[in-house]
DNA sequence: ATGATCTTGTTCTCGCGTTCACAAACTTCT
DNA sequence: AGAAGTTTGTGAACGCGAGAACAAGATCAT
């Protein structure tokens, strides 16, 4: 399920250097996960491989598509135009696969009409006739943390089913609505986390060698 | 493990309104995660609550600061000047943190010298010098998905250890390397996803309710 | 055609993480 | 002091996803 997007990107990838055929060996080494796990992966979606042959690399990538919902034009809003609503309103990625972002707000009165990339900036009261007239399903949050949760309100309110969360805080909605959350520092995080215990993992290596040694 | 970094910004949230002790189920909720897993995961670190009482926000604060190794300052490079990195090197939300970008790396050489905030954009020629009088431990890759495996070696090579990659592409690195990724146009498809199944879901219920009835 | 080879789809087992539920420990009130 | 009320730490059951292994189905060579 969350894996099918790397799916389709390995397809891609398979099928822009015009293989037409890969076993599931292949795609699992593009996408870098075990082939059982990746064949099950697609077991779920129907039979689209062929036994002794493997699978049609622009079909199986058809059938992903459509089974992720790509194969429609999805329309999104981003609220919160900083440093990362700039970036994301310019990203290139959102388009190639079939993601437009139709408006940018922001609260700050004075970058009102601001124009970023094709758009300009608008006021979040409009944000009620933007969902409705390009029938918006996503949105992006990507203000400071204290402001996400009203603006998650007003996205819910106005209509928006899913919600894309780059700010830093713990976001409560409707059983309806999907949220995922992007949160750049707890990657670090994360990482620092392993790296210390790297560092401190040899420490300790050596401590226990000395208790070893005592032991024996 | 993943978690900690969250409880951390809740046990934060906390302090700023000068709450002295909260229990699992105020930090839960907080968190966002189920009070029983909380307290597990917090008791693989020590036992830094009281019965009957509840954690101490400062000290336990402090104490899964320690562990996530947010004591100490991290240096952090950021390969790739684009949008997006243009926007991480930016973003507050990592000096607040204890992570420190000390150098921000191109791959344009027209755009060699140019300033982003504090910093010059260098070369990735100057990596190896960079990462060793910093001690960079930790790599930032917001390259095209083209050029990220490359940068990655470099990266290793120059000896980071571990790597946020935000390209999307599946890197392949030694054992003793980790490697996050975030991949925003992912995050889209899965909701994409979840909004397709959401409307195609309706319809097959309907289908659905057809097929029951005509059985019953 | 028939055996050899390959590859998918699926079953089975294993391990991990989540959650429930409860005993131990601390506080507070009488 | 002792009972009642809280809240942590943890043992046990549960569910789920991952991976190994195998049978079914397809191609290829002879």
């Amino acid at each position: 399920m969350a894996r099918l997007p790397i799916y389709l990107r390995a397809l891609t990838a398979l099928a822009d250097r015009e293989v037409v055929t890969a076993s599931s060996e292949d795609l699992a080494g593009a996408a870098g996960v075990n082939s059982a796990k990746l064949r099950k992966d697609l077991s779920y979606l129907g039979t689209y491989g062929t036994r002794g042959v493997g699978y049609d690399v622009t079909y199986l990538r058809y059938q992903i598509a459509r089974e992720i919902g790509l194969t429609q034009d999805w329309s999104v809003v981003i609220v919160g135009i900083g440093n990362l609503g700039h970036a994301l309103a310019n990203y290139s990625g959102f388009v190639s696969r079939g993601f437009q972002v139709v408006a940018l707000i922001d609260n700050d009165p004075a970058r009102l009409g601001e124009r970023v990339g094709d758009l300009a900036i608008s006021s979040i009261d409009d944000l009620d006739v933007v969902v409705r007239e390009a029938s918006v399903a996503i949105g992006v949050i990507a203000t400071p943390a204290g402001a996400a949760q009203a603006v998650c309100d007003r996205l819910v309110e106005a209509g928006v089913g899913s919600i894309l969360n780059f700010a830093p805080a713990v976001l409560t909605v409707p059983d309806h609505v999907d949220v995922r959350k992007v949160d750049l520092s707890i990657e670090l995080q994360i990482l620092a986390y392993h790296e210390q215990r790297k560092a401190h993992g040899l420490a300790l290596l050596h401590a226990d060698d000395v208790v070893r040694a005592g032991a024996v």
